[in-house]
DNA sequence: TACAGTAACTTTAAATTTTAAAGTTTCTAG
DNA sequence: CTAGAAACTTTAAAATTTAAAGTTACTGTA
């Protein structure tokens, strides 16, 4: 069977190369910050409100869905009455890891005084 | 000697994790445009224009200025009368390069149509 | 000498996005 | 019956982005 390639970008890419097309699907200020709490174990919007950068909860609700109809994340329901998501990663956003970790690697050797990410994080696999 | 680390960022962070502090660099949607085409051989105005993403040209010139106070790209005049700007990227800014490239991958991999990057691309080294 | 053209910006005004803050809904616990 | 929690939504102001036109300082051609 063929691989099927599964993002969504909703047809107003600014081009095809891969970095602008990149940029339109999680090139915003908030969206990594995101995909970072999700691959280090948060699933609930409270723990997302919870990070030290402070997203706004408009904004919150509004990538939450915005990166669920692209494909990079997905909502389970882990309660009814009221009924309340977890969300977690796709494969398509678990792929993001290796990008993060190199960014990490950039900054910690470019910006002072960031910090270095537990090496559990930084030898994390995809797959895993 | 030790190293210095290079790179401004002007006091606005949002918090210290190397993630949030790159995105406060280069996070928006046309840093990492411009730093591909600087990367790619580009060096003028005139180029970055060119672009196919078709960037704003207040928005080109506040970019310029912002990466070059933040120590990611340098200009020298490569003419007088009038006085005209090349612009490079500094050690910091070359540095990017394995971002991009991971970049590229998890968009050729998940995202369809996206263009593939020559191999010289793929395969560059931050050193050379 | 006049005029078109080029490179690199800057200015402007409208549209869009972001922000901070307060409000809403649906439930549970005491 | 009241307080509290989780997950959002709404609102209005502030900031940013966009498209388009304008500016400056030259060069090359007629």
């Amino acid at each position: 069977m063929a691989k099927t390639k599964s993002l969504v970008s909703g047809g107003r890419e600014r081009s095809s190369c891969p970095i602008a097309s990149t940029l339109d699907i999680v090139g915003d200020k908030w969206s990594l910050i995101l995909i970072r709490d999700l691959l280090t174990g948060k699933h609930r919007y409270n723990q997302f409100c919870d990070s030290p950068e402070g997203v706004p909860t408009n904004l919150l609700a509004a990538r939450l869905r915005k990166l669920e109809q692209q494909g990079i994340i997905t909502k389970e329901p882990y309660q009814s009455r009221p009924v309340r998501y977890a969300y977690s990663l796709t494969p398509a956003g678990r792929a993001l890891l290796p990008v993060l970790q190199e960014i990490c690697r950039w900054a910690n050797a470019y910006i002072e005084d960031t910090w270095k990410p537990p090496e559990t994080f930084m030898a994390m696999k995809p797959k895993t």
